[in-house]
DNA sequence: CGGAATTGTAACTATAATTGTTACAGACTG
DNA sequence: CAGTCTGTAACAATTATAGTTACAATTCCG
């Protein structure tokens, strides 16, 4: 697949996951996966409507994961973006006039068949909370080396045009990504 | 995946299986597969680089396996086209500065590892020789049918360039082609 | 209430991968 | 030598994804 799709939508659950409850606004949520806002709306009304995450409009909206990280799987996020399986069939239907081509489809589809439940039993058996916990580990590495080299690792931020009020972009993660 | 380049090699290797030793030319493949001899040829070089096919370029020329259908697995046929697994990660690299986006991709990537071993594990299991037999059940019920409706199904070919001549596209599978 | 902040969404453009096409040089057969 | 094929380059067409701009609708807060 060509598409990173399945990995974004994977990032931005795992970063909800990570801010606990506080609603994320779409600009948050960019600026983590380096792409554009509209983007990552796009993708969180899929997510919605599968029933993944919540949204709220207006002042002081973003979304949130509508369920514990634990409850969500991976096969959950795969099927809320409706891949249509990992390989496709034959663009255009092959010949009815070879005897290989007027059935090959019928067989490659139970191969395919096949490989998308193993893809599936796989995703299964991972949830957003794995990733969170898998993640753990490899941040506090990094935080450690960050306090080591804070000269070169802080303050190569854009400015952000933060107020200073308390506000959802001054917690725990809105700290974190800006 | 939206491609179907793996369908379309293995729809290719089968008919080579099917019609034994006899070499192919692009243009009885391409119109097994219905596409264009020169889609055909791209990828006979790819399959015969990674040497599944063998061809043989000049007059009475074409492709065959270069090994016994029993001894190709459809994991060298994926192999063979070099997918690069069947997700991809981000297209750009997360935000550094977030701790969820500094990590995430070693964590997928583990994640996408996974989800290739288990495709590879079924893609290893299953050789062109099964497609084949599993092939041969649909194509009898289908010659049956065909016996049956004589008049509709014969006589839909264009008409082909063939000589009377014993030729390659005189035997077995060239009278199914044309 | 009115203004500011955010989502949802439409309508484009841009990018990238695959597929299809034309053309032709080089290899092989007889 | 004449005719058949493959190998390959070059380019157009198609499709999917990603990015951008714009704006209506919703919600919060003073």
């Amino acid at each position: 697949m060509t598409n990173s799709r399945f990995a974004v939508a994977v990032h931005v659950l795992t970063l909800m996951a990570w801010s606990d409850d506080e609603p994320l606004k779409s600009e948050q949520v960019a600026e983590s996966v380096n792409t554009n806002p509209v983007v990552i709306r796009r993708m969180l009304c899929e997510l919605a409507q599968a029933g993944l995450v919540v949204s709220q409009t207006g002042a002081m909206g973003g979304s949130r994961l509508a369920r514990k990280p634990g409850a969500i799987t991976l096969l959950d996020v795969y099927r809320a973006l409706e891949f249509r399986g990992v390989f496709s069939l034959h663009r255009q239907p092959p010949s009815r006039r070879c005897p290989v081509g007027v059935n090959i489809e019928t067989v490659l589809g139970n191969v395919l068949d096949e490989v998308d439940s193993a893809v599936e039993n796989v995703l299964e058996a991972i949830t957003i909370r794995d990733l969170v916990k898998r993640l753990k580990p490899c941040v506090s590495v990094e935080v450690a080396a960050r306090n080591g080299t804070r000269k070169h690792l802080n303050g190569q931020g854009q400015a952000r045009l933060v107020t200073e009020k308390v506000t959802a972009s001054n917690t725990k993660l809105g700290r974190a990504l800006s």
